[in-house]
DNA sequence: GTCTATACTTCGATAGAC
DNA sequence: GTCTATCGAAGTATAGAC
């Protein structure tokens, strides 16, 4: 039975994804990170070379994973309507199962991408793309009105994105007895959209 | 007539509202602001005691005005379904007066509000709030199918927050030409989101 | 691979003159 | 209200021993 490799350099990226996207990358802390996985910041240098790489290196796990998931779910042999509605629950599921990935999505939208490279940029570009052939398919197939397919996708998963993001935000808000937001569970989120979603793209 | 008051004020603001979408709270520089409003550091200071306290002033001034705008469309006498649909258009034509503001609250939603102050937080509250109120009209007078406003609120604006917040990344990832994303204009997003909460909302 | 100590830089904030 | 000069705290990264 082999040892487990690489227990450091994975133990770092877990604390990263919590730092990064708790704080972004300019208010992440490398001393925050390292203190987290339990390794001295040598360490990390010696595993990842400077903040910017570690960033990129998370980020381009996290995009590639997410993207798989929508991959499988469009190469899948089901009607696109239940595709759609796979999507849309795989996509909160895979952010129950990374919960930091919604902050780090945002923010890199807002960051217009500048600390990314090439090889990162290409696997962020995998996710609509992705979401995209789902609707294109539905469309094409005369399931689904016609429809701009990337359109689609950002109508049907940046709310779950924003929403699952939210939160912490939300949290905060709620404790001000402004407005009453503690009925609002996920799982009721997630079929909302479903059932939005489907209604809204159902051919006439 | 009166001469123009606060003039370094709401150079400071405008320049650190660029500042701080650009690369948010920890990432923005107070020099680079002072330098865009062409003031010194110690004036800026001096109109605003800290990093903190401007940013707060920002948001809280920025939340405030996207808040009105909704609440004037949902105070107008309208059908619950025009109002919606101006509420989707209100919302992209205020980012396109303000352009910095998608960023800056994608940001601040991944940021879980750490930065602001009680105030300013209570602001922010009463965009949902309006925004929800819009679709619970529709839904008591039987317009809509039931839905829970704040959900269906989620959903019709975070697409287009989202959507046009992503203008500087789509532009890095159509260079790799991955993904050709040319045709999608925000007017074209708007109208089909705008389609698509139609359908989703209509009661059956 | 691992660690301690530290070099070097940047940045928020202020002192103090006018 | 306005400005120049600067302090002190943090923060990224590395040197060099083991």
């Amino acid at each position: 039975m082999a040892r487990p490799a690489r227990v450091s350099p994975d133990r770092i990226l877990a604390a990263a994804a919590l730092e990064f996207a708790a704080r972004g990358f300019a208010g992440a802390r490398v001393d925050r990170i390292a203190r987290r996985a339990k390794v001295n910041k040598a360490m990390l240098y010696y595993h990842f070379t400077s903040k910017a790489h570690l960033y990129r290196t998370l980020l381009r796990q996290v995009f590639t994973r997410v993207a798989a998931r929508l991959q499988a779910i469009a190469a899948a042999d089901a009607p696109p309507a239940e595709k759609v509605d796979r999507a849309i629950a795989g996509m909160a599921a895979f952010i129950e199962e990374h919960a930091f990935f919604p902050a780090i999505m945002l923010r890199e939208v807002a960051e217009g991408g500048v600390h990314l490279d090439r090889a990162t940029l290409t696997a962020l570009a995998a996710v609509p793309r992705a979401g995209g052939a789902i609707v294109r398919e539905g469309v094409e197939a005369g399931a689904f009105r016609p429809v701009d397919p990337v359109f689609a996708y950002f109508t049907m998963l940046a709310p779950i994105v924003f929403y699952l993001a939210g939160a912490p935000i939300r949290k905060e808000i709620s404790h001000l007895h402004v407005i009453d937001m503690r009925a609002l569970t996920p799982a009721a989120f997630v079929a909302q959209v479903q059932e939005a979603t489907r209604r809204s793209l159902a051919a006439s």
